[in-house]
Formats: C-alpha cells, structure tokens, sequence
RNA sequence: GGCACCGUGGCGGAGUGGCUACGCAGCGGCCUGCAAAGCCGUGUACACCGGUUCGAUUCCGGUCGGUGCCUCCA
C-alpha cells in the first residue's frame, strides 16, 4: 500500500490520503442534473472518479464509491414544462439515460448513487438542526442559510466574503437578510408538480443541501474525498461545506479533488455555451477504450482537449496496445520490468498523474515490443486500474471468414510464384474487406482494420 | 474588477534548479519482394522582460496571452 497524496482544493496543496479507518476509503463524487442527456464533458469525472476507485482498489483499499443523481432541481422543472411531461417521469428517463450512457464506458457503476427524492428524511432533518442551531432561517416557506455565520464561509473558493459580488436578486431575494444567502429550501411554486411536506412547509431542496445530506448518509461526516468538476468548486461545494461545518462542527470531507474541463476549441464543453457532443455519440465515434485513454492523457486537474487531434492520437494509442498484446502471453512479466510498472503506479500514487503514470506504461510496451513475446501481466495490471485491461483480450468480432482465408491463401501461393503483382493485388482486395494482412516469420496473418 | 490556474518542440502532454518524460505526426535506417507492425536513430521546446543563483524551462516580480469560477453548469 503506497502512501498516496492528493491535491486539496481547499488547501491548494497534495494532502496525504489518511482514512478515519485504516485500508478504507469514501469517495462522493458530485453526478449531474438529470433533464437531458449528458455530454462527453460529464463523463470526465465519472471516469476519473471510477479509475481513482479501481487505483486505490489496486493498493488494497477497500473504496466506496458515492455518486449522487440531482433529480429535483429548476432546470428539470422547466424542461419537463417544455415537454409536457411531469418533473419526475422527465428526471426517471434522463436518470435511466444517464445510467445507460455511463455504462457505454464499461467501468461499473458507483457503489451508491442516491437521488434527491429517495434522501428526503436525511435532507429535511439536516436543514431542521440547521434551523436549530439558527444558522438557517424561514421565510414565507423559503429556508435560507445564513452565510456570515460561518465564520470559515469562503476557504474551500478562496474568497473574501466580503468582496463577493451579491447576488442579483431575482424575485424572492428580499426575503434573504443577507444577499450572501442561499436557499435550502424552496417553497412550492405553480408549475413545480412534486413537493414534499415539512415544519416550515411544502416546497422542495435548494440545489447544495442535498450533497451534504447524502454525502454524509452514506459516507458519514468527515468522509476521505470528496470530487467533482473544477466548475462546483463555487458556490456549490463550498455551500455543501458550510452546511455540514455548521450542522456538525466538523468538515464534511478531507480532501476536496477537482477534475478540469473537456475543452472543445478552447472553451468548455458546456450545454450552456451550446458546444456539447452527447457521451452516447463520442463513444460511438471515438469507442470507449480511445476515450478513456485520451482521458488518461492529461492529468485530471487540467483542461483535455476534446478535437480530431486528440481524438486521432488516443486511437493511435489503443492500437499501439492492441498491437503488443498480439506478442504476450498471459502469465508473468519479467522481473526487470517491474520498475515500469512500480514507476506506473507511484505516478498515480502522487496525486493521480495518469499522464505521467502512462509514460511509463509505454516504456514497458516498448521493452515487451523490442523482446517481442513476454507474459503480460505487468502490463494487464497497469491497464486494469485505466479500465483498459480487455485490450489485451482478442479483438472482438468474427475472424476472418473463409472468403478471406482463400483469398490469404492465394496470395501465398502468388508469393511463392513471385508474382508479387498478384500478391498485391489479393491485398488490396482483403483490406477492401477489413483486413490487413501482415507477411511474419510464421507465414501472414490477417489482422482485422481498426475503426 | 476579484479569486484559482495555465502558457513546454508540428500536435497532445508530464516534469525538474544543473543530468532535456512519454505518445502522435514527420524524416532517416533495420526488417520486408514491396508493405504492414515492430525496433533503432532523428528535433539547440520550455510566452516576453527583469531579479535571485555558480547555473532557471523550473524560484521571485512584472508584462502580454489563454482558461475556469464569481449566475445554472461535471
């Protein structure tokens, strides 16, 4: 087991990874509003957060992995108008979706994805002692917090409360006492076809509440890491940690990890900047193994550039692979590349490098390439924490049919003849078909052409 | 304007106070009938200007440029 450090947002340095409980590790990973479909850029935690859990897994942490599902929120409320659909069919759906897309990358589900409407009880009652404690307040059915009352309000953001710009107030702001505040509950509106019952009435969670109350339902308060895009740090993340800190005198989370943006030409792939590829369509076009790699390409603290580029280099990188996995055999690695492998793992032991850790996964391919035909398993542990190990696996698909083979055959026989007019010929007639053939000591082998 | 971060060779992208990752593409070579794949070799890269230092791409200050957040956003 690796000593592992992490870089904490809120301290701005790597933090040692030191769990309440020896050997076990809680991740909440913040999941998206489900009111449509989501984009590759919505993947990039999914996928850093599923490969953190298969590292730490790897070093023998027992890991439980929480990723939550926002399924009451403003945004489904008007889709579901524009639909004409009610609020909790839209969100059912976009929730199925979502589960649906995220298993195109083949890594699993979380342990534990909660939904808002199925944490009520935890949410309610963590805004009740809110209200007890009077560091939230009722207004007209609103429940709102009060921000100056925690006096840490601003470190997780690094802001100066009292520079914050105040929010515009849309209508109901004036029942804040402070523009600072946000709500954690909104009483019901017309239009809002779901709400739930309470002391202070019927109405429905604020955005951040929901986080605080199922992170710690599940985790309990002072959980190892908490995750989520760079783009939550403000105000949702640190709104989750007010909460918890003046509900409970204790810090929600240990370490706060935040992934960067998918880029699409230098801007963030965002609906609301109208950039976006759906996941369902980037699997499709880039398949799962070249996403996951062109993830893996840069640390995940920074942007990713998501362009033809990118994407054409991380193809050339999952057949890189392929290609060496036709020389192993299953079984173990020589001894001597182990460092490969170790200096694999200590990268991503120092805040999750999978940048640096694939640099050296390619030099032990390098060294398996010029040996031409070691055991594999170095290289299959590397590949199991990137979600990659079935690179290894024989390609999927038929192989080649009898057409094919015949025509293999021939050729053969037009080499023999030295009738390499012929022989060129018949290749060009198996690539038309998806075959590459490739002449080898042992005779030519027809490998299939990679999308 | 405030906060956070970034500017690395054709592209992508790590990293480090001195020993110049890694991948893709290109070029040369080996292998091959020719290819393909692989291997070997190949690029005076670290935005600009000052400062600290024996020495800075790496530390400090400034300039310019970019990104994210400051409102819903992974």
């Amino acid at each position: 087991m690796r000593t592992i450090h992490l870089h904490d947002t809120a301290s701005g340095a790597l933090t040692e990874l030191r769990p309440r409980e020896p050997g076990k590790v809680g991740i909440y990973a913040c999941g998206p509003t489900v009111y449509n479909r989501i984009h590759v850029g919505n993947a990039r935690p999914f996928v850093v957060y599923a490969l953190l859990k298969r590292f730490l897994q790897q070093e023998g942490y027992d890991v439980t992995l929480v990723a939550n599902l926002t399924d009451v929120n403003d945004k489904i409320y008007a889709a579901a108008v524009r639909e004409g659909v009610s609020s909790s069919d839209l969100a059912r759906q976009m929730g199925d979706l979502y589960r649906a897309d995220t298993d195109l990358l083949e890594l699993g589900r979380p342990d534990h994805e909660p939904l808002v409407t199925t944490s009520m009880d935890a949410i309610i009652a963590l805004i009740a002692e809110l209200l007890r404690r009077d560091a939230a307040y009722a207004a007209e059915g609103d429940v709102y917090f009060r921000v100056r009352r925690d006096a840490r309000y601003g470190s997780l953001s690094h802001r100066d409360v009292d520079q914050m710009d105040q929010g515009e107030g849309d209508d109901r702001s004036s029942l804040k006492q402070d523009p600072l505040d946000f709500a954690l509950w909104k009483a019901t509106k017309p239009g809002e076809d779901t709400a739930w019952d309470t002391p202070w009435g019927r109405g429905r969670p604020g955005w951040h509440i929901e986080c605080s109350a199922m992170a710690e339902e599940l985790l309990g308060v002072g959980f190892e890491i908490h995750g989520g895009g760079s783009d939550l740090v403000f105000p949702h993340h640190e709104n989750e940690a007010a909460q918890t800190r003046c509900a409970r005198d204790r810090e929600l989370a240990q370490i706060w990890m935040h992934n960067g943006m998918l880029q699409l030409r230098g801007e963030k792939m965002a609906k609301s900047v109208g950039n976006v590829t759906p996941l369902h369509e980037a699997v499709a076009e880039v398949g799962r193994d070249g996403l996951l790699l062109l993830f893996c390409g840069a640390h995940y603290r920074q942007p990713v550039q998501y362009s033809e580029e990118t994407i054409e280099q991380a193809r050339a990188g999952v057949r890189r692979i392929r290609e060496t996995g036709r020389l192993l055999h299953a079984g173990p690695s020589p001894d001597d590349l182990a460092t490969h492998r170790d200096a694999f793992l200590d990268a991503l032991a120092d805040d999750f490098n999978t940048a640096a850790a694939l640099a050296h996964l390619w030099s032990w391919v390098r060294e398996a390439n010029r040996r031409g035909g070691v055991g594999d398993e170095h290289l299959r542990q590397m590949l199991a924490v990137l979600g990659l190990e079935n690179l290894l696996d024989a390609a999927g698909g038929d192989g080649p049919d009898a057409a094919a083979l015949a025509l293999l055959e021939e050729r053969q026989r037009a080499r023999e003849a030295r009738d390499w007019a012929r022989a060129d010929e018949i290749r060009d007639a198996l690539a038309a078909a998806g075959w590459t053939v490739r002449d080898g000591a042992d005779g030519a082998e027809l490998i299939r052409v990679e999308a």
